[in-house]
DNA sequence: AACGCTTTGTACGGTAACACACAAAAGATT
DNA sequence: AATCTTTTGTGTGTTACCGTACAAAGCGTT
């Protein structure tokens, strides 16, 4: 991966049509996400919109008892910022980086003002939020119905994407904040994982070992996202 | 409620201004749907979107098990169509009728291409993409965090709100099934809440009898969704 | 080397919801 | 009245995950 980034590494971007592609670059600007990073607070309006490259951005509510548990995350395959393209300001979630990485940011009076004006934008920005609808329906369906094993191999899954890598930065505390449960049953999966040698791990690095089986260990809920984004925005690079 | 319907007892057609109603008055079309039609299956384009006066109108996932559970269910707040202004033609689930009613439906034909040329009416559909977003979001935190009977709490409100009535058609396993549990776990939290005289039912007829506590029996959820379909469409008339 | 912080490991009792099995009751059908 | 179907009730054992507590190990800092 060089330093430098081009634009449909992002698949909302590379969904777009090269002229209006043309037409936003000016306007994109790739910046580095560190990790833990809060993106904005629940409620908060937000000055940009992000189409992340090889980072993980993770919506977060937080409940009325204090604690916050999270509700999707965002990567390549999508952008953060939907709402505002909706006509909305604000989400009642705030957002954190979950593994660090660039993004291309946009200010958001920027982006609304092409949207309105260029069609074609707009319609891939639609298509976009659709896929995202699909995206939390199924998570809906998952943690109703499928092991912790099946959501923890999803959830890696799902974040080597985003990352673009096999081994990743993340700690067992944060993936249990993520997927809603405690932390201790998280070190108990990914324990079992480990021993079949799917996965390795130390100290808040994640490595995937055999992908094709962590595949296998985890429910159709993976595929049926992957397949309404490659439907809906077109087939990933990769 | 008489047998006439008006077009603003659906909040998404009651957000529009007087002017983009009366464009759209001319295609839409009272119609009642009966309990348990399927109005759509999983993958099926549809001829038809739908803008609920006092029906239920639920989403369903057919997993690869053979069973099915709810995703999200659609009343008077909000439309079955959502995909279609979005640019998507089908959708991976299927949608049947919870309670029957009525609604205002209208060609999927025409309201894509008045969507595309009247920008006030497709503000308000955006908008409430977006606060679909946001419903569904909250069912995520939901169901990790809350006990079945305040999920059971919250979604007897929702049917009611959507029904029009404090009284409704449902059966203990038709919730079951929408909630993602099991029948007899229905039973027993209904038997409690009806020896605690909040509700009453009897062979597939509910009825809430004491709102304020079946209200302060249900967690958060219920009004942040309800707090945010208001900031983005406007209060409710009721 | 000593200390502290972060991350991971393990153990134990508790509980909410599960799977399965079957009974009872209320309407519907003949 | 007898039968059937739908809906609701109940009981028993099982399981996945929880809450709590604490130990061990890895890494950084001084």
């Amino acid at each position: 991966m060089s330093h430098h980034h081009a634009p449909d590494q992002n698949r909302v971007l590379a969904a777009l049509q090269p002229q209006e592609l043309q037409a936003l670059l000016p306007y994109l600007k790739v910046t580095h996400l560190k990790s833990g990073e809060l993106l904005v607070e629940s409620g908060e309006s937000m000055s940009h919109v992000y189409f992340p490259i090889d980072c993980a951005i993770s919506l977060f509510y937080r409940m009325e008892s204090g604690e916050s548990t999270g509700v999707m995350a965002i990567g390549n395959e999508g952008m953060f910022g939907v709402a505002q393209v909706l006509g909305s300001d604000t989400i009642p979630y705030c957002a954190v980086v979950e593994t660090a990485g660039h993004v291309f940011q946009m200010e958001v009076a920027v982006l609304q003002q092409l949207t309105a004006r260029v069609d074609a934008l707009r319609s891939v920005l639609l298509l976009y939020a659709q896929a995202s609808l699909t995206q939390i329906s199924q998570a809906v369906v998952c943690e109703k119905h499928h092991s912790l094993t099946q959501q923890l191999s999803q959830h890696l899954l799902l974040i080597s994407d985003k990352a673009l890598a096999d081994d990743f930065v993340l700690t067992h505390e944060v993936i249990a904040n993520m997927l809603g449960v405690r932390r201790e049953s998280v070190t108990e999966i990914a324990g079992d994982l480990r021993t079949q040698g799917v996965i390795d791990y130390n100290r808040g690095r994640i490595r995937i070992l055999d992908r094709p089986k962590l595949e296998a260990m985890c429910c159709e809920c993976y595929e049926v996202v992957k397949k309404e984004f490659s439907r809906l925005l077109g087939k990933a690079k990769s």
